[in-house]
DNA sequence: TTTTTAATTCGTTAAATGGCGAATTATGAG
DNA sequence: CTCATAATTCGCCATTTAACGAATTAAAAA
């Protein structure tokens, strides 16, 4: 029951479901970005992803002193774990919330010093001009 | 999101999804059932089905002064909906505190008058012995 | 009609949860 | 080594939520 209820509990958080979406379309996602994305303090995005990585939704890799979250579709996860995600990712993909944040993000990744990839990224916050949140799709480009 | 996040904060709690495991093994309960089960307050018990029937998981059907609940697995449900059942009946189904419940609810179910199926059970609340709830699966029959 | 009973609604309380900032830890840069 | 930075942990506060009992509503029984 516990393994479960962890589960269900990490999902019942409209934020925590927001970072499984981004961690979808990006496969593996740096904490600041995340940061960048929520627009909440790191303290705050920290305690969601370990909440996350207790209910076995995610997995974390460290590189030097970033932290890299993806989500955990290893073949050891259990598999009402897989179909947690399965289940959670088709039910929002198409939400506006949801697809505000992947226009959000593709700003916020697209900062550093061109497509470098993974790294020299997490200076890019203080540049993020404030993309106003939550804004609907049509937010334009540039 | 909202209907989502409707389903999973009702899937968050430990009580709701034990009502909905009950129900997927009676296919209809009787409000005061649920309560001898749970043994919690009925306006507790209340609280919840009004949630679980928020998210759209289960019907309520009026007969009398009883209210039989049900799960939503009518072809109208959302599929999201029909999805999260399947998932979690499959996810708890052999669970210590379930497999306990399933006992409880025979006992229960067998108190009124003989298997009437319907109708005059609600008495059996006074009648309930205390039995123990939790015990691991051999409780006994008696 | 009056009484009893099932269920819900309402009001209150205690516990859990989400948020933040400050302090801490770990690692790379100067 | 010293400083800066990414992330986490800790302590606190505000909000939410689960639980209860009392009051209310609805329907059958007396």
């Amino acid at each position: 029951m516990l393994p479960f209820m962890n589960l269900t509990k990490a999902l019942s958080d409209e934020n925590r479901v927001r970072i499984l979406l981004a961690l979808s379309a990006k496969a593996e996602l740096c904490v600041c970005h995340i940061n960048d994305m929520l627009e909440l303090a790191p303290s705050t995005v920290s305690k969601h992803l370990f909440l996350l990585r207790n209910a076995l939704l995610v997995k974390a890799r460290k590189d030097g002193r970033w932290m890299h979250y993806r989500l955990n579709t290893d073949s050891e996860a259990p598999e009402f774990v897989a179909q947690a995600l399965e289940w959670t990712l088709k039910a929002v993909a198409d939400d506006p919330v949801i697809q505000a944040d992947r226009n959000r993000l593709e700003k916020i990744l697209s900062f550093p010093m061109e497509a470098a990839g993974t790294r020299g990224s997490c200076l890019a916050k203080s540049r993020v001009q404030s993309v106003s949140l939550r804004s609907e799709p049509g937010i334009e480009p540039s």
